[in-house]
DNA sequence: CGTTTGATTGACACGAGTCAACACCAGTGG
DNA sequence: CCACTGGTGTTGACTCGTGTCAATCAAACG
């Protein structure tokens, strides 16, 4: 039953009416992947890869390290997505993609890239959404680092994976994994690691997040994106689900 | 002799190499254009854009404002950027852009895209290439808010505009028109006001940066970027000019 | 001239970083 | 079976970067 691309398909629906045919097609040439465990690279800074990546299971991220050893995440990469898109134009990666738990990974050959790109129309669509959609994600980042306190930095990234997880079909209710140690979730938050756990204990005590080893439930979803100003809006999905139950703006 | 889309020309050069016919082609599609005042909005969040649109002079930025009224600056349009190049898939703008100093931008028709998606596929990779930029400035910009103080966040600021200019051809020394004010630096680097002003005074006190009116001068990029590990290789424009000159890493 | 917008400065408060110690757990090997 | 280990989470004390509030100054402008 349980088939790879699944959550990819999942996404992709938020954008374009997907034919049958479409899911055939996506299908077969995401055929091919590969498992990677928690902790490994998948992709490296500075090669051109020869495939075309999507995540089909599991937890990456993107990420840079500077020179003084410092590490930042700049996206969190969920079933779904993909990584190295359109680095063909570029001509290497200027960042590098490791697994943050064990992952599955589909790779595309460059020239089934190109068949899709002549044999469906809809699903070129949606790969560009995809692109844009991400785009408007380190926009969001961009302004949550920039003008939120931590706290509700810290929400907002978990309403945003909330929402992600549930847009590829990997999640229904409000609970879900969260395999980002307190350091990790330091380097995409910009915080150091003490401060992670403090902020993570205050959320938790005015109970708008709970925690239970590596998942996370957000009890009142609503009440949580009011309080870090989180709408779902920019992930471009569509119909917002239970996130404005207690809008009242 | 001047010609509005110059800038856009030189850019792209850096990505592919144009053919003579192709500088008539832009410059074809991009023979409408209109002047804005400096505070004007251009284009505003929620609307779907009728043109594609291009600076071809001046200092704009795209931005967002939160429902506390603060405003945060998501990036900085120069002379040869798009704005909303790709809007066309999402369906809306997420974010609007305005002018910082007084603006001309080419309107081009969404038939005119089509057609030289029809005629020059270097122009349709130069826009792809262009859009991908787009995204490593942010990747790069993420990092910056991220882990490193202001002051270097700003020097940073300072060099990637620099770096950008001249690959638009608007600037051959170290010197460069900053017209961004005091605030609007702190929406950008989210850092307030008064902050700016103290940091600002630092770099120049340090040497690092002269100030004469709104015009800023880097007096040693080199020295400069490796106070603020900046680095030009995310632009992908290429060989480095004069920021490596005393790299010694 | 007042008025306004932007730049500058000082005093003070607070969020977040740093350093250091300790607790907890899973795995490992003796 | 138990000590040892390394990775992760937790806590406290202290420091420092940045924000906030408020006043003043400078230049631009009608």
């Amino acid at each position: 039953m349980r088939n790879a691309i699944n959550p990819l398909i999942a996404k992709m629906a938020h954008s374009v009416v997907l034919m049958h045919a479409d899911e055939g097609l996506l299908e077969q040439v995401a055929a091919r992947t590969r498992r990677v465990r928690a902790g490994q690279d998948i992709v490296v800074e500075g090669v051109k890869p020869d495939f075309v990546r999507v995540l089909t299971e599991g937890y990456a991220c993107r990420y840079r390290v500077l020179k003084d050893g410092e590490r930042a995440i700049l996206s969190i990469l969920l079933p779904g997505d993909f990584f190295d898109l359109h680095v063909q134009v570029l001509g290497y990666m200027d960042h590098s993609v490791t697994a943050i738990s064990d992952c599955e990974v589909a790779e595309i050959p460059q020239e089934a890239m190109k068949s899709l790109q002549d044999r469906s129309p809809r699903i070129m669509k949606a790969l560009w959404w995809a692109t844009l959609v991400d785009d408007a994600i380190w926009r969001e980042w961009l302004l949550n680092m920039g003008r939120r306190p931590a706290e509700q930095q810290m929400a907002h990234l978990f309403c945003e994976i909330l929402a992600r997880l549930q847009a590829c079909g990997q999640v229904v209710g409000n609970e879900f994994p969260f395999p980002l140690t307190q350091e990790q979730m330091g380097d995409v938050l910009g915080i150091s690691t003490v401060h992670v756990n403090r902020v993570l204990q205050g959320l938790i005590k005015q109970g708008l997040v709970i925690r239970q080893g590596r998942r996370i439930t957000l009890p009142h979803p609503a009440e949580v994106a009011q309080f870090c100003g989180f709408d779902a809006v920019y992930l471009h999905l569509g119909p917002a689900g239970f996130w404005n139950e207690q809008e009242a703006m």
